[in-house]
DNA sequence: CTCGGATATATCGAGATCCGATATATCAGG
DNA sequence: CCTGATATATCGGATCTCGATATATCCGAG
């Protein structure tokens, strides 16, 4: 797409991230929630896009262990960077506009569905 | 992506497409217009869109000719099924349903910019 | 009338993205 | 131990994107 967009796996991730640090596999479930079971990213997706996101700069790397008794190895948290932040405000911001375009044509309900999960 | 997404490509087409008929070279400045220039589909990407929408049973072409004396004879005209418009009124609550977790993360203004273009 | 530029549709090939399958390793519990 | 769930990672095929290119038509200038 133009500068303007943004890859749909990434902004899920991103979105997911806003929440606060988390590791990759548990983002597979918070995208899967935060989309209402509409978009399921698989391993495959998601952890080229992390590397992805990772080389450009959007999200980092938490490199503090949590709880010992708590840890878990093999887990790697990630959380967003200031660019990650501004990145997917400004997608956010990109899809709003569509919405209401969407809305002043009539095909949406006119509210947002604030209480939908 | 999962069975509940559409290619972005594609919702941007069909949500011109809810003004009414237009044809292909029309639908790229549409689909600017209404991006805000975020969104360029090139005619790469419009024709072979075109053409699987067309597969897909959600646009149509438009047989009968515009008044004859502003025909152009290179011209095709399209316009949304009656399972075009189920489309794209799922795709768009899709993305509101994302907007509202956007903005219920803070990361948006209150309100939808309903005043911008 | 002819020429040239803008309009319009279409296809090709390269690159990017997506995604299931697969592989490997670690964790927790029986 | 042994098994199944958790967790990360990569591979290859399929899909999507997109600029470049080709072809045809329209229209106005000259």
């Amino acid at each position: 797409m133009a500068e303007g967009a943004m890859q749909p796996a990434a902004f899920h991730i991103l979105l997911a991230l806003v929440d606060g640090e988390a590791h990759g596999y548990a983002l597979m479930g918070a995208v899967e929630e935060l989309s209402g079971g509409a978009v399921t990213v698989g391993p495959g997706t998601l952890y080229t896009t992390i590397k992805r996101l990772l080389t450009d700069g959007l999200i980092e790397e938490v490199e503090e262990r949590p709880d010992p008794s708590l840890d878990d190895r093999r887990r790697r948290y990630y959380q967003l960077t200031a660019a990650g932040h501004v990145a997917v405000s400004a997608e956010s911001a990109r899809l709003a506009r569509l919405v209401s375009q969407a809305r002043r044509r009539g095909i949406l309900p006119r509210l947002s569905p604030e209480g939908l999960a």
